[in-house]
DNA sequence: GATGAATGAGGCTTCATTCAT
DNA sequence: GATGAATGAAGCCTCATTCAT
């Protein structure tokens, strides 16, 4: 899934430059950062002279805006589509409890396929008080939408602790699969690029920079904290 | 508790400038995020020249991270001692699940106590890949091993769920924490700054920024979610 | 009067674009100015594709002498004509100072009749030293030999005073219509445009901008002034 | 008369950067006109680094208006101490037609003692649409008052032909005055800039670009022209 | 002839950092 | 130590012009 989704028989020749060019975004931005990513890199990256960037973009700013809002919304649909249909393959509609279990196995695997994508929401996103202070991003309100109505519905049914507010714990539950997804991507790279900064820091404190870990399985751990806790001590209640 | 904390004789005088222009820096990364904060901005609101704070500091880029080092410490010292000292002022060593709990509730605490800090440690670390990648953080190392050996603590003791590994779990926990302050900042202000820029989008959707609502007592969800989890639906504990 | 004018079959269509073009530019120059005009602004306003332009135009810089080129002709022939007819209609030969005094009303009724030509004539050909300058141009010099020929004619019958050299004088009554015509030119306009640069002054200082005037009856004024001079302290000499 | 008028002792050396960038931006502007300028030109020609223009000047912009309005006001200056002295230093106030010679005699000495600044005030002004239609200017407002004041008086007096509105007559002395300057300035430079745009028209036609002439002694022509005009031909008067 | 998407050189301006006082 | 005027590298963006269709 490249960022432009549709079906591309491969030839990324033609009018795709806007594709082209939002590829090159996300690439750049993820290995440099928002501000420190040049528009002349981009150019370069997408194989365009610099100022077609400016045929289809507004702004460097509004290349990150578009190219978050598409990202997102893709998120958003493979979220909607998983917390559908239910993994069986069943037609009868899924519980929330299972759309919930759904939804967190879908982000984080969705994290592991696309992690430019990642990069892009978890980390490029924060660059800039433009985009946390003043953009109010719609399709993210979506996301916390879709994942606060699902607790909310559980809540309802009784299947779900209904003493924690739906939308604080679709907090919660964002910011641990943010975070989850924050450190995989972090763990990824090598950091090829000879940090050319003085000011960059040398000694790898090892702790810091985790292991690389599966991602994926790391859904089932998400899954069980969020259900059933980390409280084992009360087991002894039963006879 | 200002930025230059302890060992501070009161004397506000002299060679507090060090403490003044990291308050500053504070505060101004605070309004305007790190990229956007000018340092001549900084040396005014501290009261000293713009070549001034190149005697303490090697360079913007130090100032965040000597104040990132100097809060973080700050933060990791409250968080030891309300891990070491049980609420009822017992002498007896608090249980992992106990400590816990008080992490959890001196954490958000603390980001009550202390706004400004709170979005230094939130937002302006993310803001630039220097710090996410190039930057490896002893502190906020320190910060996930305290946090990771009280879960590990409590797995051998058998209390805590030995499914998930502690540095996971402990990760999971921040991410919770981190996003509740970040929305808990973000709610904060009303953006009294006119967005002059043409890229400010203008509709508000409501529900992305949330109503403010009250961190501290949020600890206890936080508390409930990661102790017991949402998931009431296995009635087969009534007999 | 378009600025095809003449030698145009009146088939506005098929090869009119030329002088599409050239109509499309006289307005937008006056409406931005030579060096704020965009030449897919013009484009535009011409209903032609950016390409076209090129095919008429060497360049922008050509557009706009072409324009004055065809412009200057066009004031030249009518104030050759007006010169030429006396305004009886008698068939006898006018007089220079008759044909001065229908030279300066031909010409300020021209600017009353084509604001869009005088608006080019008297500012854009001075926003470019380009054109100041580098650029020679014969219609302009004929405009002056023209009306210094009149002058020189009336000195050497002795109609005129000859202690002014008649290039000089030419000059002098040159400057005094162009100022005119800039005058009510720039007093037409009520700036519609929101000034959106900072740069621009609030403060409308009035007696700059005058108030709009008659400029055709103001070729009296100045054929008053030409002819007779201002002082009138010297009358009562006369017994 | 350097641009920072005031006393100075040759030395250009000191906290004169201000009257540096002026003196630089005067001769670049003439050079080049205004849009052909560099910004990285006058900073070279003033000796300072590119970004200490902006230390004195908000932009390009503000550099020209600052200068024009430098200029317009020590013309005004000139004007205002031409018109209040007699010339042969009677105390008696002069009369209206006598400040009108001096005025006009210290505008076109002015010209010749500061061509530098007569290119600006006659060239460069009219560069910019901004400065055309935008840029309200007390200073010329201040101008054009004072000429047609003077003109009034003489009016009142009954000394002046009273049939052309003042500020009309104002504006006609000041089209004649500025058309010689202007004529006066472009005669003057032999073009040694080897024109390098293509666009370069190479014929010099002559007669354009008319031969120098003492703009000092032209003085005397435009008194005569405003004073008692051209007409000779009513030998009535005579017998 | 006509099109208009693409080009890419180059300007204005910002701002972290320095250094003479 | 403290100052703050000066520096100058470098980026975003514009827009006249071209050329494949």
């Amino acid at each position: 899934m490249t960022v432009h989704s549709a079906a591309d028989g491969g030839s990324d020749r033609g009018g795709d430059k806007r594709a082209r060019i939002l590829g090159a975004a996300e690439r750049v931005f993820a290995r440099r950062g928002f501000f420190a990513a040049r528009v002349s890199e981009i150019a370069k990256d997408a194989g365009v002279a610099d100022g077609t960037i400016y045929l289809y973009f507004k702004s460097k700013d509004d290349l990150l805006i578009s190219l978050f809002e598409i990202r997102m919304k893709q998120v958003n649909d493979v979220l909607r589509a998983a917390i559908a249909s239910p993994p069986g393959g069943a037609t009868a509609t899924a519980s929330p409890i299972n759309q919930l279990r759904a939804f967190i196995k879908a982000y984080l695997k969705l994290v592991h396929d696309e992690p430019a994508a990642a990069e892009v929401l978890t980390i490029e996103l924060r660059q800039s008080s433009k985009f946390m202070k003043e953009y109010e991003n719609p399709q993210f309100a979506d996301f916390l939408r879709m994942l606060g109505g699902l607790i909310a519905a559980g809540q309802e049914r009784g299947e779900l602790d209904a003493t924690i507010p739906a939308h604080v714990a679709a907090r919660m539950i964002f910011g641990m699969l943010d975070e989850l997804a924050l450190a995989w991507v972090l763990a990824k790279q090598p950091l090829p690029t000879a940090a050319t900064s003085e000011a960059a820091i040398s000694a790898k404190a090892p702790g810091t920079r985790p292991k690389k870990f599966d991602i994926v399985r790391a859904a089932d751990w998400v899954v069980a904290l969020v259900m059933t806790g980390l409280d084992r001590s009360k087991k002894e209640k039963s006879p």
